[in-house]
DNA sequence: AATGAAAAAACAAACGATTTTGCATTATTT
DNA sequence: AAATAATGCAAAATCGTTTGTTTTTTCATT
């Protein structure tokens, strides 16, 4: 049998009120007497009563808890801001719900209609497609969201994401210092906001050494596929590009396994930069060198962010931007003059 | 103003009950007429109405909820069984409250307690820790539980489970196969069933080949720095072993990494098989031979029985052994006799 | 002893759904 | 025409809390 305020009631002959507020911490402030307090918390913990929240969510129409929603579990990256968010909000006292989007936009707009049911009292969401209509919708009319690592241009969410124009700036200077002139930029989605501010980021550092008519910018998705075929292509040009910039640590890989077919060694014929930080990428041979994202930073900012608006009950309208670091490896190597 | 059934009812003039009789398909078997389902059907579409499920919950006392514990998110091969436990469950109506235990015990036993006060059908757990007390308690008593990838002894709790043993022996059979003769296991956690049974299986392949004086077993944890410092002290010892059996994915990236220091080549100076998959070492130089195990299967077959305890309103017995894998790369080579 | 204030606890109304029971009204049968 | 059955819906209880209001008790004061 399951024991609720009412089996405490009964046992101890008290009314429900009482012990709701002695279980609540309310004893002071409704002047519950000491001896009371203690007859009903020894009560309480001698029939192991847990408490509905459930029960007490709808009366006080808040649920602690957060939905979070991202593309994929199964990719480290994601995986890794999962782990940084549901930590962090614990520590706010929140539970977490977590929906996998698959990438796909239905798939996410369903998820949040059935978190909303579940009446959560905030979400945090590494968004996916390019129509945020519903998000703005929902930001406006239920609950507040924070996008994290990717954002909607012209859109008014508040974000937390990685000042990507600054990591392709910072990527692709070190590439230029290193005396390359033939830089390969092989990128994610095209429509992509990460992906267009690493580009722009590129861009501006060709542009300001006069480079700009020698860029490349190819490929459409952050894959191992597009990673390796692009690079396929790039190393059979009759301009073979002298180092490859990849978008991401997937398109990273693939770049990797292509120019080992190629019987090319990295970074002697050929440099290569990656773009997202993870542990396994220094087992490589060589360790890549790579613009990393403040991953914990990102989540942390994004709880706090979250909770503040669903405590002060009003619109955030941040847009951050964390700096991006570069992660010194050995996959980037000074062009030799030939 | 938010819209419920009251607003729904004020609006067409029904009672809740109909509205609600409605909106849950109950129509038909409570003889509502055609037209009155029609109107408060249109009502219900063109006020926005959406369910709050925790009124709902509190009534039926069910959530649709399940909970799902992991040591830690931020390990890929954890990522991997949450990401398919979490789009698995989504398939049986449930949503899923993820939780990160960091591989402590205490904090395991508190999340428990926490999301057992969100009242959730069921629990899927990749459990830590020695003692299941609390969790036997909260199987017997509360909401059913299922465990993955790890187990505890002598434990009625239902599990579905890699067949360790049988990883640990084909992985061993493999080295033998190929002539060698000394072949270091670094373990993980030594309490560890997981581990455990991946040990006897190694000990059993070198006892059926008259080999167990030559077993060399060292190391205590799943982790990188263990596998770094166990491998250096491997190579400096006079009988340097020709093979290495790394019970985790980690480990073996310390080994590669403690490999490489000591200049030797694999699988030429020596040979490396691990244990879990994970697509990044067939990226590593060489590919790494491994033990997979069957992650979808173990999830999707994990929210099945779980789902079939809480629809059935019974305990589920099964302890489930999933065969692993044999996942052949390149890290494994013939012993040259020297 | 009567009065009044303060202290201690009970009452009762929510929160938003589901579900049992029951009551008209209409249709069918005898 | 009377009895019975079927239809269509409403009322109210309930789930386990929280919380504003009211009641009862205690105790000091006059």
């Amino acid at each position: 049998m399951k024991t609720t305020l009412e089996t405490i009631a009964r046992n101890t002959g008290f009314s429900k009120s009482t012990i709701s507020r002695v279980l609540n911490n309310k004893a002071y402030a409704s002047r519950i007497s000491k001896e009371t307090v203690d007859i009903i918390l020894n009560e309480a913990e001698r029939c192991g009563y847990t408490p509905n929240l459930i029960a007490k969510n709808l009366r006080i129409n808040k649920s602690q808890t957060i939905g979070l929603l991202v593309p994929s579990l199964a990719n480290p990256y994601f995986a890794e801001i999962a782990s940084v968010i549901v930590l962090e909000s614990r520590k706010y006292g929140y539970t977490t719900i977590v929906a996998d989007t698959m990438e796909n936009e239905n798939m996410q707009n369903a998820s949040i209609t059935n978190i909303l049911t579940r009446q959560v009292d905030g979400i945090i969401i590494v968004p996916c497609g390019s129509n945020p209509a519903y998000l703005e919708q929902t930001n406006k009319q239920c609950v507040p969201i924070i996008l994290v690592d990717r954002y909607y241009e012209n859109s008014p969410l508040p974000y937390v994401v990685t000042n990507n124009f600054h990591g392709g700036y910072m990527a692709t200077s070190l590439l230029v210092r290193n005396g390359h002139k033939d830089i390969a930029c092989i990128q994610g989605p095209p429509a992509a906001m990460t992906n267009r501010k690493r580009i722009a980021g590129y861009m501006s550092v060709l542009k300001e050494n006069h480079l700009e008519d020698r860029a490349i910018i190819t490929g459409n998705e952050f894959s191992i596929q597009n990673g390796y075929l692009e690079t396929k292509l790039l190393l059979n040009n009759e301009r073979r590009p002298t180092a490859i910039f990849a978008l991401s640590n997937n398109i990273g890989l693939g770049a990797i396994k292509a120019i080992r077919e190629a019987r090319l060694r990295i970074p002697e014929d050929i440099s290569l930069i990656s773009f997202d930080n993870y542990l396994y990428l220094d087992f490589l041979e060589p360790p890549v060198t790579r613009i990393g994202q403040m991953v914990d930073e990102m989540g942390k900012m994004a709880v706090k962010l979250l909770n503040e608006s669903i405590a002060n009950h009003r619109e955030i309208k941040s847009q951050i931007e964390l700096s991006p670091e570069m992660i010194m490896r050995d996959s980037v190597a000074p062009l030799i003059s030939r």
